[in-house]
Parts: structure tokens; sequence; C-alpha cells
DNA sequence: GTGCCTCGGGG
DNA sequence: GTGTACGAGGCAC
């Protein structure tokens, strides 16, 4: 009986099943029901591009790899005409039985002398029948098939043909958040082989849920007992299955929550067969943590923050209080989790407040997954990657999968990646950047501020910057990009892959922002959130072009981009000067005027003259109308030529760019100064009072007025002492605690106070213990930790380091701002 | 300047 | 799994 079914798909993966591989579309159901739709009709292919002249067809059929008793063929070839970066080749469509045949048989060809090179070998199966089939994730699909038995925990349907339905979206995912709570007594590192999880709380649409170990008396009733740790994680996997989200999602979930279950539910001998078809929960430990479930999705929403959303955040710090209170307008509870574990221990009534904790984290993680989804599900859609994959890309990789998607339909065979060699080469490489005009340093009124709309975007698109369309021959003679010492230029003829991908963008956004301008209804947050997606993504090109990582890397391009970058803010510069305004700075893409005796009418005209002359999609934009601003000298401060300014907007806020946030390993009083003095500028306004309390400390510093515990620096030990080649002040510490007979090992959290001497700084390191008051080093404190964290600050009202490090009484506080 | 190391997030 | 991964800052040399 042929059935037809209709279906998002949200989780991919394949089984090799009786010696053939079969594609797993884990999806939700238009009418809502969880469902995997089986095929195992799509064969694993790569392409050989042959040496001119060479006829291979033989020998490829021919091949034939034994290894452990297998063997391992060519099934068949295809002779195709393809496209490699612009120019025509013949190439060969090689195809074998199984996705790991691939690796073995291109290990093979290397050794040959007719191939001129091997590609799209390394592109995962499942990626490849994604793209080759147009598999959206989360996009309406209807497969002709009939219901077959498999061991998975939903209904298999064995496809013969899938077809896309609709671009209809799923946007409603059921989503479950998890959060735990951990046993850590105070300043020790967080161990999860030694301490117990000791709640666990499940937030989702309908339930709220917190899990607990031991008894005590609440009225919270969300708070379930249960009599030890492995029944709780029972009751966890016992919840997830009965809830049955499409998403898991929690906050460093990846890093923390699931790797920490995991741990423990090992300790008890608990299968976390979590996956849809009965496989654990997988974690991956390299450089970065992964934490995967198959068939259900795995949303670790702060690496979606970190990597995609940061940009666009106020906030430097991305822990869960600063995003969910920038993102939401709401906080975490207010508890000291240094106390937890003792009230776990010894204060069991205490332990109630940690539980409306524990399920408020729970729901922020919610939230902001919710929040975030729109702007996830237009990633997915542009990419065609799953939401686990869009959750851990980065930049880079969003265009570089934007890129293998459509090169199919462009006919492109895509470049490889680079080798090691070839890496390590393009590391070496550097080109000129941006152009940036420094600002005359002092206080100014009524400032304009313009921006080109997606400058590098729109240079890539209107002038054709594309590694395949460099220095073609049929546009020899034609104008060069404004570079100083090499010739290059795009054709002028035929658009390339990237420019015509990028122009599709950014029209697409310009539809998008057309729509919303005028309907502001409940939909303008999803297709706010689409337009923004679009906008970061070709963003990213430019900066893909130049990153040595990338198989369309084109170390050409990203220069010709910066250069016609350089070229049109320095002809807008030129301009603004000719028509008698006063320029005050300048960087990349954006240009700093004043008013002066000029009116708002003028200013408008002088930018639609500009646009009247830029090419293609190219266009000068109003960014803003600021009553006041800072700008200060880029000599001042350590570092070059950054951004460093305040503007005053018309609603009175401050705007500060320029300096970075401090790392958990500063001692309290650099934390706390850098705190405090952000808290006077921005709030009370009062520079001088800032700079007066910045004396204060320092002389307090001097006068050693500073308590001990201020000055103490915490730092993690990552390896064992005798690992390190490169003994740092923290390693000095924990060998004399090591030879004190105390046992430090990785984890430990080493504390340490620099104190006075010549020495270097790892000599002069002591435990808090062996200094006595007044001992440590001042001018340590001061000039590296005090001092870098507020100097970028003051940098910015125009005070100098040298000036905040004398005294009061060497110069006069009145009228120094 | 180069190279090694740590941190981030989480309790 | 047809594998595959950061980026910035501080200290020692």
């Amino acid at each position: 009986m042929v059935d037809k079914i209709r279906f998002y798909p949200l989780d991919v993966m394949y089984k090799v099943m009786d010696g053939k591989p079969v594609i797993h579309l884990f999806s939700r159901t238009d009418d809502n029901k969880q469902i995997c739709i089986l095929y195992d009709k799509f064969e694993p292919y790569f392409y050989v591009i042959p040496k001119k002249g060479a006829d291979i067809s033989e020998k490829l059929n021919a091949l034939k790899i034994i290894r452990n008793n297998e063997s391992c063929e060519v099934t068949k070839i295809e002779h195709v005409k393809k496209k490699y970066l612009g120019k025509e080749v013949s190439a060969i469509k090689v195809f074998t039985k199984l996705p790991s045949n691939v690796p073995l048989i291109r290990e093979e060809l290397k050794k040959w002398e007719s191939i001129e090179s091997i590609n799209e070998n390394d592109i995962l199966f499942v990626k490849r029948y994604m793209i080759d089939n147009n598999i959206v994730p989360l996009t309406l699909y209807e497969a002709e098939g009939e219901f077959t038995t498999q061991r998975l925990k939903v209904p298999a349907f064995k496809a013969e043909r899938i077809e896309q339905f609709s671009t209809e979206t799923y946007i409603n995912p059921r989503m479950l958040s998890v959060d735990i709570e951990t046993y850590t007594p105070q300043y020790k590192g967080i161990e999860p082989e030694k301490n117990p999880i000791i709640m666990i709380a499940l937030y989702g649409k309908e339930l709220r849920k917190v899990f607990v170990w031991k008894y005590f008396k609440t009225n919270l009733d969300y708070v379930e007992f249960v009599d030890s740790e492995a029944e709780l994680i029972e009751k966890f996997k016992e919840t997830v299955e009965n809830y049955r989200p499409d998403i898991i999602t929690g906050y460093f979930s990846d890093g923390f929550d699931l790797p920490y279950i995991k741990i423990r539910a090992e300790k008890y001998r608990i299968n976390l067969d979590l996956g849809l078809d009965f496989s654990e929960l997988k974690i991956e430990s390299r450089k970065d943590t992964t934490a995967q479930i198959i068939g259900i999705t795995h949303l670790d929403i702060f690496k979606f923050i970190r990597k995609i959303v940061s940009g666009t955040l106020e906030t430097e710090t991305y822990n869960l209080g600063a995003v969910a209170s920038e993102m939401l307008g709401e906080t975490k509870h207010d508890v000291n989790l240094d106390e937890l574990s003792k009230d776990w221990d010894e204060n069991l009534e205490e332990i109630d407040k940690f539980c409306e904790y524990n399920l408020n984290d729970a729901g922020l993680a919610y939230k902001l997954s919710e929040k975030l989804f729109p702007t996830i599900s237009e990633m997915v859609k542009i990419t065609g990657l799953t939401i686990y994959d869009v959750n851990r890309a980065g930049f880079s990789q969003l265009v570089e999968w934007y890129l293998l998607k459509q090169s199919p339909n462009f006919n492109e065979i895509a470049p490889n990646k680079p080798t090691n060699d070839e890496v390590m080469e393009r590391r070496m490489q550097t080109y000129k950047g941006a152009f940036v005009f420094e600002p005359k340093p002092g206080l100014y009124d009524h400032i304009v501020v313009f921006d080109y709309r997606s400058l590098y975007p729109t240079i890539i698109g209107s002038h054709n910057i594309s590694p395949s369309t460099i220095n073609c021959s049929c546009c020899e003679g034609t104008e060069k990009a404004p570079l100083e010492n090499s010739s290059i230029w795009f054709c002028r003829k035929k658009k390339g892959f990237i420019p015509a991908l990028i122009e599709e963008l950014i029209t697409r956004r310009m539809r998008i922002k057309e729509i919303i301008k005028d309907e502001k209804n409940e939909k303008f947050a999803i297709l706010d959130a689409r337009q923004n997606s679009i906008k970061l993504l070709a963003n990213s090109f430019y900066g893909y072009l130049g990153f040595f990582a990338a198989r369309w890397y084109s170390i050409e391009c990203a220069q010709a981009t910066t250069a016609y970058g350089r070229y049109y803010i320095k002809d807008v510069i030129a301009k603004a000067e000719k028509a008698e305004f006063n320029v005050l700075y300048s960087d990349t893409d954006s240009i700093f005027l004043t008013l002066d005796s000029k009116t708002k009418q003028d200013v408008e005209r002088f930018a639609e003259k500009i646009n009247q002359e830029l090419p293609g999609l190219m266009e000068l934009e109003f960014e803003g109308y600021y009553p006041a601003g800072i700008f200060v000298s880029a000599k001042i401060g350590a570092f070059g030529a950054k951004k460093k300014y305040a503007l005053l907007d018309e609603r009175g806020i401050l705007k500060i760019k320029g300096f970075e946030s401090v790392r958990r390993n500063w001692s309290l009083i650099a934390k706390e100064a850098q705190e405090n003095v952000l808290g006077i500028i921005l709030k009370e306004h009062d520079n001088e009072k800032a700079l007066r309390y910045i004396k204060t400390v320092i002389e307090d510093l001097r006068s050693k007025k500073i308590p001990m515990e201020k000055v103490i620096i915490r730092t993690q030990l990552q390896k064992e002492i005798s690992d390190y080649d490169n003994k740092g002040p923290h390693v000095a510490v924990a060998q004399r605690l090591r030879n004190q007979g105390i046992n430090v090992g990785p984890g430990s959290m080493i504390k340490f106070i620099v104190t006075q001497g010549s020495d270097i700084i790892r000599n002069r390191s002591k435990l808090p213990d062996e200094v006595h008051d007044g001992e440590y080093d001042a001018n340590y404190y001061i000039n590296n930790q005090v001092v870098p964290a507020v100097e970028r600050i003051f940098a910015i009202l125009g005070c100098s380091k040298e000036e905040l490090l004398e005294s009061k009484e060497q110069k006069k506080l009145e009228g120094f701002f």
C-alpha cells in the first residue's frame, strides 16, 4: 500500500543497512507527530578531474581495493561537463557503494599521475544527500512510500520518493530546556567525576520541574523529590522521553550540563539512550565539546549567541545573567552559589531558593532559544544545514555551506579545503585593510554619521569580485581594482558565482526590509530576524574570502574588496571636504561630520549626490544625529588606531566604543575599579568623580590600604605541574603547595598574590597565607591590573595613563576635563 | 617578536 | 564519521 506523508525534517543521519546507506530524516509530520523517513536510493560519489587528454575511465571502472577482507570498488562513473572556478572542465563523477569507501578510493587515486584533482570527497554523505535533493530542514516535504518496522522510538516510513511540498516552515518546535546545579565546594573547580548533581530543572511549554535527591520542606509545587542521584538521572531520562521534544536546549549545555549528566550516569551504569534510534547521548571532546542526541536536536543557545549573535549585543561577557538581561530584560535569581554545597550538607531548609534559581535559569535558556529561533531558522533555510549544525557553525562555515549548497545550481565543482601546508602559507599572507581617518581629539557638537550600507557585500557584488572572475582573459585591459602594487581585474561579461549569490542575499534582505517598514504586526519579529540573518551572512563573505581555511579562499579577492572600500570611503571624505563639511572621523565604511553652519538639508543633498554616482547596490546611508561627542587621539592607550569615541544620542544615552572587559583571573580590586568607573561615568555622567575615584584606588594601593582579599589572583591549573614547559606564576605557586604536601593537580584553583621585589613575577608570587599585610606589590597591581582595566575608559575621556598615575596633588582636578 | 598557556561558559 | 574546528591576552624567553 503506497502512502503519502508530509513532514518537516529536523535531524538527519544515515545507517548502513543490508550493505546500503540509508538516510534517516527525523521529522515532525504536518499533523504534529514524530516520524522517521527512510530513504535508500542515494549513492555516494565524488568528482575526479583528469589531466587534459587522459582517459582513465577503464582504469576507474576496474579499480578494486581490498581492505580487511572487504572489497571496495567504483560502482559506476559518469562523464560530466562542469565548471571549476568558472572554467569549463570535463570531470568524472565516481560512485561507490558506501560512504566509507570514498576515502579509500580517494587515497588510491591520489597516486595516479593522470589525475589533475579529486574534489568533493570530504562532503559528508548526509550533507551530500541534502544538497543534491534540496532537503532543507524545517520546510515541508512530501514522501511517497509505506510504513515499515524499524528499531526506533518513532514510526518509520520507507520513502520511494521525496519532494519538497512547499516552503512552509515549522515555526513552533517543541522545546525542552535543561539546567543542572552541582555540588561544588567553594574555591574548588568543577569535578564531575567526584561531585554529584544536586538538582536538575526541566522547563518546557507546559512543563516546570525540578528534581532533587534530598528531602526538605517546600511550597514549590514543581519540586519533585527522589531518593538518590541515580534516580534523579533516571527521572531526567523519563521526562525527556515523555515530553518528546524536537529540541533540547540549555545554556552552555554542550560544555557543561549534558557532559556532566553523562559522566554521572556512567558512574551508576545508567544507559542514557535518549536517541530516537536508542543510541546514547554522545559527548565529543575536542577543542570544543559537543553533546549530540540522534533524532533530537540539541541546541546549546550559549554557543549560538557567542558565535553568531555576540556582535550585535552590547554586553561583552556572555554569561547567562548578562545575556538574559540584555536580550530578555530578565535577571537571574540572586543566590550565592558558594553556599549551595554547604547548605546541601548542613542546611537543607535553605535549598528551595536554589530550586527556584535552577528553574529560572532553565526558563531563561528556554526563552532565549525561543527568541533566537527565527534567526536560527533563517540560517537553516539559507544554508540547508540542520539546526544542530547551524548552532555549532561559525560565520565562515555558514558561508561555506551556503556556497556548497548553491554550487550545483551554477554547475560548479567545489574547491578542496587547503592542506596543512597551504594553511600555513595562507596564514603568512597579510594585506592592507580598511582606511581609518584619525579623529582630531576634542569635544564636538551636532555630529552627523553616515555609512555605506553593507559596504563589502555591495562591493563584491557591484565589482563582480570572485575567484572565478579574477583576471579573466576576456576582459584584459578593463578597469583595474584600485591596488598599488598589483594588477587585478574582474570579469565584466559574466557574473561570478559568489557575486551573484551575494547580490541575491542583498536584494532578498532589501525586500524584507521594505515589507517590515509598514507592517508592524506580529510577523515583525520573524521578518526582522530573517533580514538580520541575511545581513550577518552577507557580511561574512569578505572575511570568508580571506579566511585561511576556506575552500573559495582568494587573498586577491579579499585584497580587492578592501581596496575598493578604501577607494569609496576616501572618495566621500574628499567630496565632503570639498563641500566644506568638517570631517571628524572615518573608519572603514562610516564617516562622522559636524553640521557647523550647515543644515540637515545640506547634508541630505550631499548624500543624495554621492548615491547617484555609486554603482550597483552600493548606497551611502544616514546613520544618526548626535548632539555631542568626544573623540580621542589614537595615540592614547596601549593599542593602535581603534575605534575610540563616546557619543551622546538624542535620548541622552551615552555610546562608548573601544575597551574590553576584565577577565576572570583578575584581582578583585581590578574588577571592582572597572565596574565602579563605568558606573560613575555612565550613570552619573561625572567624569571628575570617576577620576577622583581611580586616583583614590591607586593611592590606597600605594599606601597599602587595600585589603589582601582584593589583590588575590585566581588561576586554574590546567594540567600536571610537571607537564608545563612554561611555568607561569600559578604553576610556581602550585609547585610550592605540592612541596608542602598539599595535593594539587589539574583543575585546582591556585590563589596567589604578587609581592614586592625585583625578581620575575613567577618568583614573587606567593600564597595568600605566606603574605603579610602590605607586602603585595602595589606597582604590579596598579600597572598590570587596575590601570589596564580602566585606562581605555579614561582614554576615551582624554585622560592618559600617566595622568591617572599622578597623585591628587600634582594636578588640580578642577577644569581637567 | 615568538611561543606557550589560559580563558570563555557552567557550579 | 566521505571528519573538524577559535581567538584574545598575558607571561616567559
